[in-house]
DNA sequence: GCAGTTTGCCAAAACGTTTTAGTAAGCTAT
DNA sequence: ATAGCTTACTAAAACGTTTTGGCAAACTGC
């Protein structure tokens, strides 16, 4: 009859039986109705029914129920992000700089954010299980690739959801990012017209459309200038941290010709720093600089210019425009982050026409 | 009567009405009560009408709704994690580390981790709030200081709780740490016994326990030689990364008798590896590898001496015994994770007369 | 063939809320 | 004075599970 591992006992560790919303009833002999509608600001109870009702709840320590709530609501307030777990996409520190910005969004809001991985095999399969057990109102999807099954996943049980970058059908759903093609067209075209010819570009994976759009928006500044493609050396780094950052140096370094380069991200900046100073040779370099405020870059600003963006901003934003969408008030809409310019020695910005946004 | 911001139509977008256990006994003629007992497996259900069960569940796609069975069961399956949000505790890239492990044992387990940050102002009122309306079952407490007021408080309220660290109260919950004093202790005892006689600590913020740890291991390590205190020049830094790697090995350089830097984490480390080759001195490197799996250190393994500790295993660990404890399995315990000496170049640990666990 | 046990199933209560559909009392306008 | 409206409250149903206590039928041992 008993089965295993189940708890006989009815009260849990030290958790004495709290306060309910009968308990307040029958302290203030009124109905459990009247409480509810008075706790939750209708307004067909009196005033002074109302303060008496909060008085007691806030004597009394009464909290409802979260899960009572969930259940007659069909509300969580939850929203779930799903980190992945396999060999690809590792563990990026990139992530708690955006999850510290929806983290403080969340709470404004009343929500609270479920973090799971998913399964390597399956990378669906929590999605699934989080749409069909009323576990969360909606998603937060990360690093996107091209054609992504998870946005194809949610587009189709259409449940609310918003993406940190973007893929081909960024009409269909609600996301935030920054404009990786621009700032690195722009960081490109900075170079030519400081006269460098032979450019080395640290990529990341890919694989990812935040990379894919760097070097495309790289590419297109290259050929608006009518320089040859080879004019610019791609080196992409799988890891955004690590030996990649000094070992691609060297090999960018390695062409005696490069004399800028280019940084899909500062952290690799600040590992090839170490490179660029052993080979003693004067390089421009700049890099996409995602402010993550767990490092301070006060002490690179001389050497590196940087394009700036926040990247707690992004979260704030996400979480924004997904509450906006699960509480029904409006379309899913995009929303691109700005970035601010910082130019730092061997990098003039005076010689472009169209001059940079400049950092305030 | 009406109030503003509530949703008055019943079907979220998109939710069509999901399958229940009603359902199901619709469909197999059986009261809800043989559906629930014979899909939690309780042993006074026919063996056939299980199967029976099992297959309709799979047919329809039964998922069962938590929230219900959270209100009636009081277990959520929800573990809280609290982020800090002020200045002091900023956003860590180790935490990521560790949550991978966390979130790995979390799913093997059937639970989710619900992520929040605290208010800068009351450090406690999440706590208090996921305490009182069965949000969770349990905590994780990050980063603990000495006499550190969550751990007060969660053990006040008598709640399941595990803490990745220590503090002096640690014989009275579930904790998981690695051995700070012990491998700063050895650490320092393989400089010294090299011959290094001027030692530079880049150490973390003393403010929380695990540097506090380091900086006393190392100091037991000075007096148990005969050594003078002001032998170790201890230099603290704030921020896990940045300036401060590269800026407190030029400090720690300054001074010409420095022939060995013991860094409290290798990302500083590797900043600090810029200013070292730099200065164009023979200095002796070691640092605590936390094993972080986004940044690939095999570049530096033949600088860097390391006692190398898994985040990831610690974070298992971390989940492990606190689901352990929700589940009521027996008294909180405590856990050491084990580390493991890398020597490189310019350390010998054959001097040494007890030897340090070297790594597989 | 019968008392006692085992097997397999079920009705109903409970968990703590929100919401629906009222009602009774007090006002207002005639 | 009365019909109609407003105000302030409420009983009961519902949300989807788990669990308690019980019961009829099928077996067992004698």
């Amino acid at each position: 009859m008993a089965q295993l591992g189940k708890r006989r006992d009815g009260r849990s560790a030290g958790a004495g039986r709290s306060v309910t919303i009968k308990d307040l009833a029958a302290e203030l002999k009124l109905s459990i109705t009247t409480i509810s509608r008075a706790l939750n600001g209708y307004s067909d109870v009196g005033e002074k029914t109302r303060l008496r009702v909060a008085e007691a709840a806030q004597k009394l320590g009464y909290r409802p129920n979260r899960n009572a709530q969930r259940l007659v609501t069909q509300r969580t307030h939850n929203i779930a992000w799903v980190q992945s777990d396999n060999d690809r996409k590792f563990v990026d520190p990139h992530f708690v700089e955006v999850m510290a910005g929806v983290l403080r969004g969340a709470r404004a809001g009343g929500y609270d954010i479920l973090l799971t991985s998913d399964t390597p095999e399956h990378e669906l399969s929590v999605y699934d299980r989080y749409v069909n057990d009323n576990s969360v109102d909606g998603f937060i999807v990360d690093l996107p690739r091209e054609g992504d099954p998870r946005i194809s996943y949610l587009l189709d049980v259409g449940r609310p959801f918003v993406v940190h970058g973007r893929d081909d059908r960024s009409s269909q759903y609600g996301w935030v990012d920054i404009d990786n093609f621009g700032n690195f067209y722009n960081l490109t075209r900075l170079m030519l017209a400081n006269g460098h010819r032979h450019i080395a570009f640290v990529n990341g994976d890919e694989h990812f459309n935040y990379a894919r759009h760097r070097r495309l928006g790289a590419m297109a500044a290259l050929a608006d200038a009518g320089m040859p493609s080879d004019a610019m050396k791609v080196l992409n780094s799988l890891h955004p941290m690590g030996e990649a950052g000094f070992k691609l140096t060297e090999t960018a370094l390695a062409d005696p010709r490069v004399t800028a380069i280019l940084y899909s991200s500062t952290l690799m900046a600040v590992e090839g720093h170490a490179a660029v100073l052993g080979s003693g040779r004067d390089i421009a370099v700049a890099t996409m600089d995602d402010e993550l405020h767990y490092i301070d870059l006060s002490g690179y600003a001389r050497q590196f210019t940087m394009v700036r963006s926040s990247l707690r901003d992004a979260g704030a934003a996400l979480i924004a425009e997904l509450i906006r969408q699960c509480e029904e008030k409006g379309e899913p809409t995009g929303h691109l982050v700005p970035s601010t310019y910082h130019l730092a020695q061997g990098l003039d910005g005076a010689v472009l026409k169209e001059p940079l946004p400049k950092a305030s």
